[in-house]
DNA sequence: CGCCGCATGTAATTAGTTACATGATTGT
DNA sequence: ACAATCATGTAACTAATTACATGCGGCG
């Protein structure tokens, strides 16, 4: 039930609604941890039952009311203790990776293309990834001791997406000599 | 249901049980898709009743009766149609990450604790992945071109692993010194 | 004698995904 | 007119985990 400390950790930085909580997964935790809009919500549900958070309603007219969460005194000590807890969660699955083992003459082609689509990916958060360290980290030695620890992660990520990258170039640079190469033997057959 | 597929993947090498699947994720495509053998076991049967698996029996008498599954020519159709489906799945979970978010003066030493944790755990599969390179993929240019996809998959494996334990180093590095000059400070008050 | 490896599972539960729903507001 | 953003959810389903179960043979 690792999301309801992600979501707690999240709300380290103060209060925050499902939907908030939602899109700033995409620019921070959700690198190390995805999550739905619906997930989140149900959780954060659970979460005010428990007391680990509480929630003020702000009224607004033309939309639902926003439902505001932060971390209660239990919900601090709930987290401080579950770093002490050994991680079990270390949870990779890569489609890509598994489809590379289906490689053939007839797909070669397709798998490129699969290659260059990750890379284009990786390029973008790429970009995004910089982009936050550069707004926000350019400075780590002056950063409070929990943003450095922030930091770090971020600095994982940034290694993780060079080093896809650069995975990516290599594979396709493999694969485009052996596409080469399959066509030439079919044509001069 | 994409752990169908990657069963499907691991029997293209020839036929398995259950048992020897779920040991051999452990060394190969389990890098890149855990899975429990529970759930493998099920989603074989599911797999079979679909009649993209076959299977037989191979009666023992001291333990429970081998099921030995295969492709059948409708799984392998299945799987050369999936290759070409655009990946969806590119999960990553990663508690340490996440708990790293929540470092402070107290835990600073535990993480580091978990930082070294993780770390040996890299360098042990780190060894693993190598010391499978040398046995089977020595010489790359020679393999057939099904074996050259694994082998990339497997290098995306060995470039990551290396990536943590770099990320490690560097990361303790500074949290010891962090560390250091808090105890100072604490010291020197 | 007790633990590990072999070989399969069932049952219960939790986690996560996908589809659908609402409805005003702002931008193209 | 159409899509996107805001802001919440319900319902149905699939995927995955955890705990429990069996029982023989080999090893120290």
């Amino acid at each position: 039930m690792a999301i309801a400390h992600v979501l707690m950790t999240a709300l380290l930085d103060g209060e925050q609604t499902g939907y908030d909580l939602a899109r700033s997964f995409d620019t921070s935790l959700g690198f190390f941890w995805q999550a739905t809009h619906q997930q989140i919500y149900a959780e954060l549900k659970k979460l005010k039952d428990k007391e680990w958070l509480s929630c003020t309603e702000i009224s607004q007219q033309s939309r639902p009311n926003k439902l505001n969460y932060q971390l209660t005194d239990l919900g601090k000590q709930e987290l401080e203790a579950w770093v002490y807890e050994i991680p079990r969660h270390k949870v990779v699955k890569d489609e890509l990776l598994v489809k590379l083992y289906n490689l053939d003459h007839k797909n070669i082609g397709h798998m490129i293309g699969l290659l260059s689509e990750r890379r284009k990916e990786a390029q973008s958060n790429h970009a995004l990834y910089e982009k936050i360290r550069e707004r926000h980290y350019a400075n780590p030695e002056d950063l409070p001791l929990r943003k450095k620890g922030v930091y770090l992660s971020l600095l994982a990520g940034i290694r993780e997406i060079k080093q896809w990258i650069e995975w990516c170039d290599d594979s396709i640079k493999l694969l485009e000599q052996e596409f080469e190469t399959t066509t030439h033997r079919q044509a001069s057959v």
